[in-house]
DNA sequence: GAGCTGATGACATGGAGTGTCATCACGTAA
DNA sequence: TTACGTGATGACACTCCATGTCATCAGCTC
C-alpha cells in the first residue's frame, strides 16, 4: 500500500469545487481545500500554479483546438472551418457535459478573479485557433480575425446551450449564431 | 500650505510606471513604488484596488463608450455603428497618444498578471457596447455579436496601429479592418 | 540491499491586500 | 476665536497567497 491516498490531484479538485460552492470561491482558503483534501497547502501549490487553477483543470480545450481545425477538409473555406472546427470542438470538449460544465461556469460566474481568469482562458483558446488558421496558410490579419469570430461565436453559442432545457446539440447553435453574426454586421 | 503633497494618486502612477519599466511588473513591489512616491503601502491601496490596477487608470473608456453609441444618428445601421461609435474611442482616448499607450501596452504585454487584467478591462468595454447596442433597440444575440466584433475590430486595428509608423489615423485601420472582418467570414 | 526517483511533509519567508484607529490640515459655523 | 466635522494619510497588526528549501519515505531497478 501506498504511503499516500492515491489521486491528489482530482482530490484537491473535489474538495475545492465542494468549498467553493459552500462558500464561495474568495472565502475559501487554500488551508481549508488542502485539510478537507488530507494534504498540505504546498502540496496544492504543486498540482496548482494558483489557487483559481483548480476550478479551471478540466477545461483546456485550446490544447487540442489547433489540432482539430488541421484535420478538416483541406476544401473548407475559413467560414466553413469555424462551424466545423467549432463543432468538432463542441463535440469533443462540451456534448453531455452540460450538468458539469453549467456548475463550473456558475462558481466562475459569481466571482470577479475567476471571471479574469476565464478571460485568460479564452484568449488560449483564441490564439491556438489563430495559429490553426495560419498553418492553413490564412493570412496574418484574417487568421486573427477568424480567431477572435470563432470564439465569440463559440462562447456565445455555449451561453445559449448552458440557458436552455432542451436537447438542441451545441453544434446547431454554434451554426445558428454564426449565421447571426454574419447578418448582424452585413 | 497642505499636510501632504498634492496628487497623491498622479504621483503613485508615475512612480509605479517608472519601476515597472526599470524592472518589469511583477519585480516591483508596493512599499518601491510608494516609497518613490513619498507614501505609505496602506495609501496605495485607498487609490488603488490593487497593484494591477495602477497602470489601467486611465484606460476606463468604456465609462463613455455607451454614450457615444447613443449621439450616433439614428440613421446608422448595426454595420455602420461599429465603425462610427469604434472611430468616435478612437478619436477620443487614442489619436495623439500613441507613445505614451504605446509604453503603456508594453508593459502590460510583458506581464501575465497585467495580460489578464488587460483582457478584464477589454469585457467591460465589450459588455458597455452591448449595452448601447440593447438601448439602441437592437436584440439581444445581435447586439452581444455585435459588441464582441466590436472590440475584436478595436483591439485589432489598435495593435496595427501601434505597430506602425507612420501617421494613419486609427478611425482609418479601424474601417479596413471591419472590412477584412466582413470578408473574411463570406 | 543499495541507490535512485518522485510525491509529499514541514518549515520559513516575502509580498499582496485589509481592518482599524490615530493624526492633522482644512472648511464652516456659532 | 473657538469648536467641530471632514477627509486624506500614517501606523500597525494581521490573514492569506505563493514559493524556496530540505527532509522523508514507498516503490522501483539493478
Amino acid at each position: 500500500m501506498s504511503r499516500w491516498q492515491p489521486n491528489a490531484r482530482h482530490r484537491l479538485e473535489q474538495a475545492a469545487l465542494e468549498l467553493f460552492a459552500e462558500k464561495g470561491f474568495s472565502a475559501t482558503t487554500v488551508p481549508e481545500i488542502t485539510a478537507r483534501a488530507g494534504l498540505t497547502t504546498r502540496t496544492f501549490f504543486r498540482h496548482f500554479r494558483d489557487k483559481r487553477e483548480v476550478i479551471f483543470g478540466g477545461e483546456e480545450m485550446y490544447e487540442r483546438a489547433a489540432e482539430l481545425l488541421v484535420e478538416l477538409p483541406a476544401s473548407d473555406g475559413p467560414a466553413a472551418l469555424i462551424g466545423d472546427g467549432l463543432s468538432a470542438i463542441a463535440e469533443a470538449r462540451f456534448e453531455g457535459r452540460r450538468a458539469e460544465i453549467r456548475q463550473r461556469r456558475g462558481i466562475i460566474a459569481r466571482d470577479d478573479a475567476l471571471r479574469e481568469r476565464d478571460l485568460r482562458k479564452r484568449a488560449a483558446l483564441c490564439e491556438a485557433l489563430r495559429t490553426g488558421f495560419v498553418r492553413r496558410g490564412i493570412g496574418a490579419l484574417p487568421a486573427r480575425l477568424l480567431a477572435e469570430t470563432s470564439v465569440t461565436v463559440l462562447y456565445t453559442a455555449v451561453d445559449e446551450w448552458l440557458a436552455r432545457d432542451d436537447d438542441r446539440p451545441l453544434s446547431d447553435l454554434i451554426r445558428e449564431t454564426l449565421d447571426a453574426l454574419r447578418t448582424s454586421i452585413e
